[in-house]
RNA sequence: GGCCCUAUCGUCUAACGGUUAGGACAUCGGCUUUUCAAGCCGGUAAUCCGGGUUCGAUUCCCGGUAGGGUCACCA
């Protein structure tokens, strides 16, 4: 049964009739996971990029560079069209720059090839034209048909093992509108063969299309390439995933500030498991590390359903790994991409508010998740409902809520007056040496007598982060203005 | 409906035919604490049903049931 691989070739064949969705980005993930995996072997090993545009309706421009943006997002790297490279300028600036890509195949810039393919079927007897009636506007009076052997055709399946299906339920399809316009399963055929593909690896709903395109192989002589049906992505309710549910662009998670290697990580554990024995607990895995890991035996044979806090876990994860000079570089300036592509989608309170500005918000952002108040998601969403509108906003205050529990107005005064005169002296206005400079008064009063009134008075909220955090946000300006405020709302008349 | 695929906690999953059926996410409880979180610790929770085969089935076989896929001059 083991096989050496020393030579794979897969491809991701994408229609570009819809975004790049969690459930293609998966199967993208898993033929390029398996092309490396034998290139890790000692083998050779390449995933090609061939964007299935046979259908001129319904195929757009838009969905190819779609596609291509989020395949370069998570490092999914492809080989192409050897005579044509990928501009950068072709798909915007923000794209992985360290992988050779080139242009993708384009089934409709290959109709010479499938033409000659067609002739030779009507010449061999194995397809012919057909006279027809058409049934609906638009259809044809006369079609490309394959001439069915109307036999059992039985394929091995590297996940599923062996299926059988009965050919003679297909009939004489049609593969061809005419010669110049082939249909999707011989565009497949001929390209899996003309670009030597050894493993078609797609999902689950590509198993009934397997007996079809066998049937083609065999009518001009192909060899068989190796199948694996990886299962479906599927929504909560276990129906199709729509818009709803996840069906949006993987580009559009990097708009929510999600990490590349969250997703990948993600992708990679729908349907797939590294994990083979007790005591191999680990869950966060990087490209690097699933490359040597991947395995058809270790893929699911039953859909997944997707779930959103998983990922969101993963994206917390990830997120808190990072070492603080990758952190750094995210936090400096616009450097600070999830915010920056975030904004359009950031609440509109927060953007109509008048201390609201993007570098404001940037610091503020990185700032929350930095202190380890809140998590990544928790701040986005945060920012999303408009939560966290205070932060540009000046708060009003409710006098009964500023002093810790019983104790008295003036003693409250009396507190914040002397966190004031704290705060007045220190330079570096941070969370740390806010904190320290704070701390042994607040110790000795009581902490909910200091920080209690000094959380509320910057926030006006029962619930914030914690207001050293909050401090470094508003800036020592602002947090004195709003400190000051909260005496006068305190103070009697 | 025909054909095909699938079936372990709510979800993602682990377990050469012999395990107290393991982990993660979610959930619940506790600790910690300057609120909410986060963090740490702990708990609840699963082999779809029925037959076989076997000394012994989550695991192998058959049937049922359920879910999904597919039945275009779309891909």
């Amino acid at each position: 049964m083991p096989q050496k691989l020393h030579k794979v070739k897969t491809r991701f064949a994408p229609s570009p009739t819809g975004f790049l969705h969690i459930g293609s980005a998966r199967t993208a993930l898993f033929n390029y996971l398996f092309a490396k995996n034998a290139e890790h072997l000692g083998g050779e090993g390449e995933m090609i990029l061939r964007i299935e545009d046979t259908d001129k309706e319904r195929s757009k421009k838009e969905y190819e560079d779609d596609i291509i943006e989020g395949l370069l997002w998570l490092g999914i790297g492809w080989t192409g069209d050897p005579s044509k490279k990928l501009q950068k300028k072709d798909i915007g600036d923000e794209i992985n720059g360290d992988i050779a890509y080139q242009q993708p195949y384009r089934q409709s810039e290959r109709t010479d090839i499938y033409k000659k393919y067609l002739a030779k079927m009507i010449a061999d007897g194995t397809a012919y034209v057909s006279k027809e009636e058409p049934a609906e506007a638009g259809q044809r009076s006369e079609v490309i048909r394959l001439k069915n052997q109307n036999k059992k055709i039985t394929f091995h399946d590297e996940i599923r093992g062996d299926i059988t299906f009965d050919t003679t339920e297909l009939g004489d399809f049609v593969i061809a509108k005419d010669p110049e316009t082939p249909l999707y399963h011989l565009a497949v055929v001929v390209d899996d063969f003309e670009m030597g593909i050894t493993h078609v690896i797609r999902g689950e709903d590509g198993i009934s299309n397997t007996p079809r395109q066998i049937l083609i192989q065999e009518a001009i002589g192909a060899k068989s390439p190796k199948y694996a049906h990886i299962p479906l992505i599927l929504a909560p309710d276990k129906s199709k995933l729509s818009k709803r549910h996840g069906a949006m662009s993987i580009n559009e998670y990097r708009k929510f500030g999600y990490e590349k290697e969250a997703m990948v990580n993600f992708l990679a554990l729908m349907g797939w498991s590294p994990q083979s024995e007790e005591g191999t607990e680990k869950e966060i895995y990087d490209m690097e590390e699933l490359i040597p890991l991947f395995d058809f035996k270790k893929v699911q044979k039953s859909a997944a359903i997707f779930n959103k806090d998983k990922l969101d876990s993963l994206q917390n994860k990830w997120f808190a790994s990072f070492n603080p000079e990758e952190r750094s570089v995210k936090e400096k300036g616009t450097e600070f991409i999830p915010l920056n592509e975030m904004q359009e989608k950031i609440h509109e309170s927060i953007k109509s508010a008048s201390g609201y500005s993007l570098k404001k918000a940037n610091d503020a952002f990185a700032s929350l998740v930095y202190s380890g108040g809140y998590t990544y998601t928790d701040t986005r969403d945060k920012f999303m409902s408009g939560e966290i509108d205070y932060i540009f906003r000046e708060p009003t205050l409710d006098p009964q809520k500023i002093a810790w529990k019983e104790t008295p107005r003036d003693k409250t005064i009396e507190y914040i007056k002397h966190i004031e005169k704290i705060l007045a002296t220190i330079e570096q206005f941070y969370n740390t040496p806010i904190k320290t400079a704070l701390w042994d008064y607040a110790e000795k009063e009581g902490r909910g007598n200091i920080l209690w009134p000094m959380r509320y008075a910057l926030s006006g909220q029962e619930k914030s982060p914690d207001p050293f955090t909050l401090a470094e946000i508003l800036g020592k300006e602002e947090t004195l203005r709003r400190l000051k405020n909260a005496e006068i709302v305190l103070a009697p008349h």
